[in-house]
DNA sequence: ATACTTATGGTACTATTGACTATTAGAAAG
DNA sequence: CTTTCTAATAGTCAATAGTACCATAAGTAT
């Protein structure tokens, strides 16, 4: 590379100072602004969806974004991330994964700010999100009609997506989005709302059955108008423990 | 959350402004770091390794690190890698993809510095890496022997391990870390490397050659004590024209 | 020629998947 | 209280993919 700037000094111009190189002519270098974007997921009645707010506040001020802002200078991100989307949205959610971190120069007007992306999945019946902090509102959208969004903010749900659809098949996250208890065929739909795709119903039993990894209480749906439904929730620790052993999910 | 800062204002604080809130009071949001660090994997004769660097500056003067740096303001992440990994070693790569992005406040002496990890894959007897700018000496280490490393550098290499591993099972990118040509034993003991796990020899080629990924010249090794083997390659377009049909790639 | 090593082709068996059918258990309507 | 509807659950069977193993081929070294 030619554009070698004074910043970047070969080794002896750095090595021998007494003090540290960065407290001398590193000033440059903490300028940059560091921000979250959460992508959350959720899902209700075989629709997968995603929580966008209204901005309140410039830049892109009415515009719909994800919910995402500066991370504080004493804040680790995975903390900050929690506090963003709980004080921009009342969701207060422990389960928060990074997905990919986004460093254009230009991608934001106020100045050089890096954000790192987000998501998670929640079940929508068990939530109940209300704008707060500067959000105008916030929405459950359709991911299939997420309208524009501000910044890159478009790339970021985009790739959130994508991510959530690899994870899913490999790992057992998708019980996430689902209440406590849930049946074999709220599962199922699920599992075909994420991947966009059908499964049979008999062989889909089948399999997730047979990795064990669901708790059957011996429950049963109630107020339907048909046969009711056993009732399972996911056992962790029993995921955990296969894992150890060598087990890995797939779907 | 209770610490609410007088930076985090809600929103009738903000929104009014006619200048936009970050010219105002949003200084303190701009002064973080940003790095880089590459989590560079070599293959060789059925063993995986990591090229490290020893730090030839301070912090962490002396340590075992990897490579490494802060990014510059007007500078893309994405770049800002390789250059660095160029800088520093001299290997001018340009597959580089992120792993994950550390934000703990106090993971950098020099004050808060967030830093993107970013891995590749290359063929050992490509290149031929040399220390450079403030790097003491580059060396490539057996990653079953990788020594205490600076900073929480060693939290980044083995999540970019375990990201390999995933990966590499996943998507055919070990390819990269085989010469151009390369027989089918060479692709199952790189695999064997990276995957810590032994294949069936007949077995791997079934399963290799049936996904029609590689091209064959009609070429073999030569200068062997034994039969020569088939020369492969691995053909990119084919990958995409395939996956492009759904085809996905899986060991 | 013989031993040795590795490549490569093939076979037989097993496990998994996928498409499909049949039965069961409930609610609701006549 | 029988019929009808819906959805859950069980079971079958063929196709496919995975696994273990063997046989032969094609080279080098002695």
């Amino acid at each position: 590379m030619k554009t070698k700037e004074t910043i970047a000094q070969p080794q002896e111009d750095r090595s021998s100072f007494a003090i540290p190189y960065y407290e001398i002519s590193y000033d440059k270098f903490f300028q940059f602004g560091l921000s979250v974007d959460c992508v959350v997921f959720g899902y209700h009645e075989g629709v997968l969806k995603v929580l966008l707010i209204r901005r309140g506040a410039p830049p892109f001020k009415g515009e719909w974004a994800l919910p995402g802002d500066l991370v504080y200078p004493n804040e680790n991100i995975d903390v900050a991330a929690e506090r963003i989307l709980r004080d921009l949205t009342g969701i207060d959610e422990h389960f928060l994964e990074q997905t990919k971190t986004y460093g254009r120069v230009d991608r934001h007007p106020a100045g050089r700010v890096t954000t790192v992306g987000y998501y998670s999945l929640i079940d929508i019946a068990k939530e109940d999100p209300h704008a707060a902090a500067w959000a105008d509102g916030v929405y459950w959208v359709n991911v299939d009609e997420c309208p524009n969004l501000a910044f890159d903010h478009n790339e970021i749900f985009k790739d959130a997506l994508q991510i959530l659809r690899d994870r899913v098949r490999h790992e057992p996250i998708g019980f996430g989005l689902l209440p406590e208890k849930f049946t074999l065929s709220d599962l199922q739909g699920l599992y075909e709302a994420v991947l966009n795709q059908n499964f049979d119903k008999a062989n889909f039993r089948k399999k997730i059955l047979s990795m064990n990894l669901l708790l059957n209480y011996g429950e049963y749906q109630k107020d339907v108008p048909h046969r009711p439904a056993k009732l399972f929730s996911f056992d962790p620790r029993r995921y955990n423990e296969l894992r150890s052993k060598g087990f890995s999910f797939e779907l």
